[in-house]
Parts: structure tokens; sequence; C-alpha cells
DNA sequence: GGTGAAAATGACAACGGTGTCATTTCGGAG
DNA sequence: CTCCGAAATGACACCGTTGTCATTTTCACC
């Protein structure tokens, strides 16, 4: 045997037993000087510390978890991660789980509530120490089993007045309605509509419909969202009504999708169309014309969402339980009529 | 107490003991009629799952992981989520990995090898079943880490004769010298490059500089790219050089900016400046002019590394570690002189 | 020096499952 | 009817850590 040396390093891991072996301390000394530092003097801790160095120690966080009942993990839903509205809030959820010692475990419910049930199962199975979904949890079942779980839940991106737990989001209703208001104001009449099939768009739409109070040209693509499905939107819309004024998009990448479709039709914008997007993505500033969007803080949701949690997990009160982080619609130029003569 | 009956669910949740009570069974015939139901009467495991239906049982996968080693979650390790490459490969991740009932535990090493360091750490006390990383491990002291704790390991993005495990990944050199030879083979001379400075990104440019046999005017702008970054990097290449024909970009979105910079200040693209960017975003094909791109099969990548991963959780043998998915230079306007003549 | 409270440490059991090996049941062959 | 192997079930210990309670040590103060 050569190579004995080498092959020492491949015995079984140290576990926090030898660690105290190492260091000349019980195992729950050991224990203590990682997790609870200051339940124990500096020199145990030195020496603890020192003998982790010197056995590759890497803790068992599923043996922790599962005495402690505190699993460091919380549980992320999103309908698909490719859906790029939602990257800033798991970014942001992420960074700040991170920085408390929590990890993000992801799930994609797929826009599908039987999979969104399904997959709240296996989450829980994992015993989170809280929940993140975007949207609302649909399923009654569903609700009904994390209330009892007891595990801290945030819903996300929307806004309920009686959320399963708590909430961070803003209203849809209000951000249609807003966007109808506002295209009116800037002297469009015929207004039209290209949205996603999911439940926050349509909640949009509602508030656009009711605000105008009558119903427009409308045009429901598959979510999610892309610059193709946007360009087969506006050809529909063009065919619902031909003298379409603005189109209020669900998404920036749809709103994207109108105004190439648009463009390749000679169609200039805003003059001869207006369009107006939803979600705040960096490349609506750059579009030519720039395009005028709905901002909605992504990041700042995460946050919130993080920080709901670990007040939770810290056996501390929420006082808010429900926060409106609202909206901003950022004018462009592609609702700003260069020449209201037109009109 | 009037509702006493409703409180009975908020005793303590079922374990698998209650579950085998309810079923009649004993605690370990439950556990096998679950997670090994071909050691288990179809009687019996018929009966266990109404038992599981009645008291609302949860399985507990931080206990089960424990005894098991196999904690049925796997690592997965981004520089950070934003960046548009990644995300087909994480969701066809994500996906492929919930098909086999696993899931994702996220983390973003922030293009930070400290950090990336401390993250796997961190991972490795999850006792993850395995852990994909996007580019190489590069810390000395992480990859030895890594390979003494046995668990499954792919590196993704990426090429390398000698992997700390497994790999799925392309040449990033190749790509750079590819493109050079490309624009070389399309006529234009006074090649430039607008890059991200991370490490992949880097690897590109020295492909293309090597190829080309010649330094080039270079703007390296930091990680994660974004439009505005790339405007600014077309500006520091024209104030290099103002006879500028063409540049290689790092990413698609860099590549944007650079367009969108270029046509503020009324060059034509392609004749007056040619543009190639990186990633196959989706819309590099809708932009005007439509944008050259190396396309990457990111979501093949994904579902690759899962099965990987899978396989070697099955326990079966890895014939090719490697994996080479290449790419493929998508020819576009942005690079296609519509008047050769001007050369 | 004696006293008491706080700080530091330790012993033991327990968290909720599954691996391992032992035992029982069952069905078909002789 | 007996016997044997496979199928089905069961008993027990154990995975690696932490909660709880008990014990020892330390130290300020009278």
């Amino acid at each position: 045997m050569h190579d004995q040396n080498s092959n020492a390093f491949h015995l079984k891991p140290a576990r926090l037993r030898e660690v105290a072996e190492a260091a000349g301390v019980s195992l729950i000394t050991a224990s203590r000087a990682l997790s609870n530092p200051s339940l124990v003097s500096e020199a145990t801790i030195a020496r603890v510390q020192q003998a982790v160095a010197l056995t590759g120690y890497i803790p068992n966080l599923l043996a922790g978890g599962l005495k402690s009942k505190r699993s460091l993990m919380v549980a992320g839903l999103v309908p698909a991660i490719s859906v790029a509205q939602f990257l800033p809030t798991v970014e942001a959820l992420t960074s700040a789980l991170d920085a408390a010692g929590y990890q993000l475990i992801l799930g994609q419910s797929g826009y599908d509530h039987a999979r969104e049930e399904a997959l709240l199962n296996t989450m829980m199975s994992r015993r989170p120490d809280g929940i993140v979904v975007t949207g609302l949890v649909h399923s009654p079942a569903a609700r009904e089993r994390l209330s009892r779980s007891g595990i801290p839940l945030v819903e996300t991106w929307d806004l309920n007045d009686r959320p399963a737990d708590m909430l961070v989001g803003f209203s849809h209703q209000k951000v249609g309605g807003a966007v109808a208001e506002y295209l009116r104001s800037k002297g469009w009449k015929k207004l039209g509509i290209a949205t996603g099939d999911d439940h926050r768009a349509m909640l949009r739409r509602e508030g656009f419909v009711t605000t105008l109070g009558h119903d427009v040209p409308t045009a429901i693509v598959p979510a999610p969202s892309s610059i193709a499905l946007g360009r087969r939107a506006l050809t529909e819309l063009l065919t619902q009504e031909p003298r379409l004024q603005a189109v209020c998009c669900s998404s920036d990448t749809l709103a994207q999708g109108v105004q190439i479709e648009a463009q390749s039709r000679g169609l200039r914008i805003p003059h001869d169309l207006a369009i107006c997007g939803f979600g705040g993505a960096e490349f609506a500033a750059h579009m030519q014309p720039s395009l005028t969007t709905v901002q909605i803080d992504g990041a700042e949701i995460g946050r919130l969402a993080a920080g709901l949690i670990l007040q939770r997990c810290r056996g501390e009160k929420v006082e808010h339980p429900i926060i409106d982080v609202g909206f901003q619609i950022v004018e462009r130029h592609s609702t700003v009529a260069p020449d209201p003569a037109h009109l």
C-alpha cells in the first residue's frame, strides 16, 4: 500500500465527534462552539475551529435540521425560471437569504395548478423554514396544508385581502386601470390589449377593461411570452381593429414583438401606434423608440419576502404581513404623440 | 371548545409511525410501501396510501436522507441568476431533476472565487447527491474537497481536459477563434472586441486574438453585461480605433448595446459596423438588423448535466464524463455586407 | 474563606426515518 | 403432506446532530 497516506483521506469523513476528540472537548461543546458560540469560551472556540480545519469537517445539515427543526432552507416557486420578470426577485431573494445562512430550493410550477400543488407537497417534505411563491397559492388543498404546516409563507407579485399567510405584491387590477387611464390621458382612443394567458396578466386586463368601461380588441397568447408571440398578437389585433391606435401589452417582451411587427408593417411608433409594456425590463429604455412600461421593483419584492420569512424564523412578530410595493408608469417615447394634431 | 374537531388538526403532524398504525402495519413496512413498493404486497400498499391520505402525512426528507445518505437534492451554482445565458440551463436542469424526484438548491457565486468556495462548503453541508456548477470550479481547495467528498460534480459551460469530475460544455477558445475566422471570411478587416471580464469571456477573447495573430482594439466591461455597458464599450472602441469595421461581443446583450450606440451615432449596420453577439438570445433574431450570434444549446447542457448526475446516483458507470456540446454561428444581417464593394 | 450566581461544560435522549438482518407467510414441487 | 425458496413483513440499531437538564468551574463579593 504505497499510498496508504493519501488513502487516509478516503476514510469516512469527519463527524462532529471526531472534531470534538481532536479538540479535546465533548461532542456537545463542539456543537455549541460552531452553532452557538456565545455559550462557549473563546479559548474553546479557537480549539474547536482548529480541529475543524485539521479534520476537514463538513457539518451535516440534514442531521442538524432533523433535530433542531431548522433546515435553513427556503423553498421558492416560480412559474418558470425563464420568465424574466421574476428574475430580480429570485436573485434578491437568494442573496438576502444567503446572507442569513439560508439557501433557496427552486421549483417550477409551470403555470399549472396541479403541478403547483404537487410541487408544494414535495417542497414541504424538505421541511423548509419558509416558502415563497410568485403569485398566489391557487389550490385550496395546498393552502390548507400550508397553513396547517405552520411554515411561513409569502405570496408575491400579487395582492389579495386574504393571503394564505404573508404577501408582498401589488394590485394587477390597478396596474391595468392605471395604464388605461394613462393611454386615454395621452389622447389615444382606439385601444387594444395583447396579453399572456396567465392569471396575473388576466387581472391586469380586467382592470384595463373595467376602467375603460367597454370591451376592447384583445389578443391572448399562451404564457410565457416571447417576441414571436408579440408579433402574432399585433397581427391578430389589427385584424380585429385596423384603426388600432394603442396597445397595452402584458410584458415588455410582448411589447417588443408588437413593436417589431408594427415597424415591419411600416407603422410609425407612436404616431401610428402607441405601445405600453409591463415589467420595466432594461431593454425597454433602449428600444427605438424607447418603450413606455410599468416598472415593478422585483428585487425589492425579493428582499421584502426574505425579510418577512427571516423575521418569522427569528420568532419575531410580523407587524405588516401584507406589503404593497406599488408600481410606476415610466413614460417613454412609445406613447407620447410627437404631433398631437393627428388625433 | 366548540372547535375541538378542527383543533385536532393542529396536533403534531403525523409521522410514519402514525401512518403505520392507521394502516395496521409495522413502521418499516409503511416505509417500504412508500419508498420501495416492489417489496410490499399490493394490498398493503393500498392500505398505507389510504392511511397517508387520512393522516395528512408529509414525509420528512431530512430524516430519510440522514439515514439513507440520499438527500434527493442537487446543488446548482451560477455566477448570477440574472445572467440570461444560463437560464435555459438552470431551467432544463431543474425540470430534468424534478422528473426524477430531485430538487435544485440554487447558489449565486457572483463571479467571485472566494465566494464560490464558501458557497460550495455551505452546499456540501446539505449533502447534495450532486453538484452542478456553471463554469469550472476554480479554487483548488474547493476542487480538493469536492473530489474527496465523492459527490458527483458536473462543470458546465466550459471545456477542460482535466475536469474535477464530469463536464458538459464547449471550448470558448474555439468560439473566439471561429468568430474571428468568420468575420475575416466576410471581409471585415478592422476588428474589435467588446467583452465582459469573466473567465469564459476572456477565454473567447484569447481564441479570437490568437486566431487573428495580432492584438485588436479591446473594451473590457465588468460582468454581468448590460445594454448600457455595450454602449459604453463601443464608445471606447471607437476612441481606440475610429475606423473600426466589426465588433465581436461577449454576449448578445452587450451586442445590443453596441448596436444601439452605433445607430445613435448614425452608423449603418453592417455597412459601417458589423456586429457579432454570443449566446443565441431570442431577441437577437428580431433586432433591426438581426444579430449574428453564436448559438449554444443551454437547455441541452442542463439536460445532459442532470443525466450525468442521475446516472451516478443510480450507481451506473458514466462512459463519457466529458461532453462537448459544441456551438454554432448563426449568420444574420448584422455581419453580412449588403454591398461588398465598400471593402 | 465562604457563598451564590453566572459561565462553561457535559451526559443522555431524541429527531424521523431507513439499512440490515431475522422471521413469518405463501405457493408450488415432489 | 412435507419441504423449500421466494415474497412479505418485522425488529432493532443507527444516521449525525441538537434540545434539555444536570453538573462543574469560575469569579465577584461580603
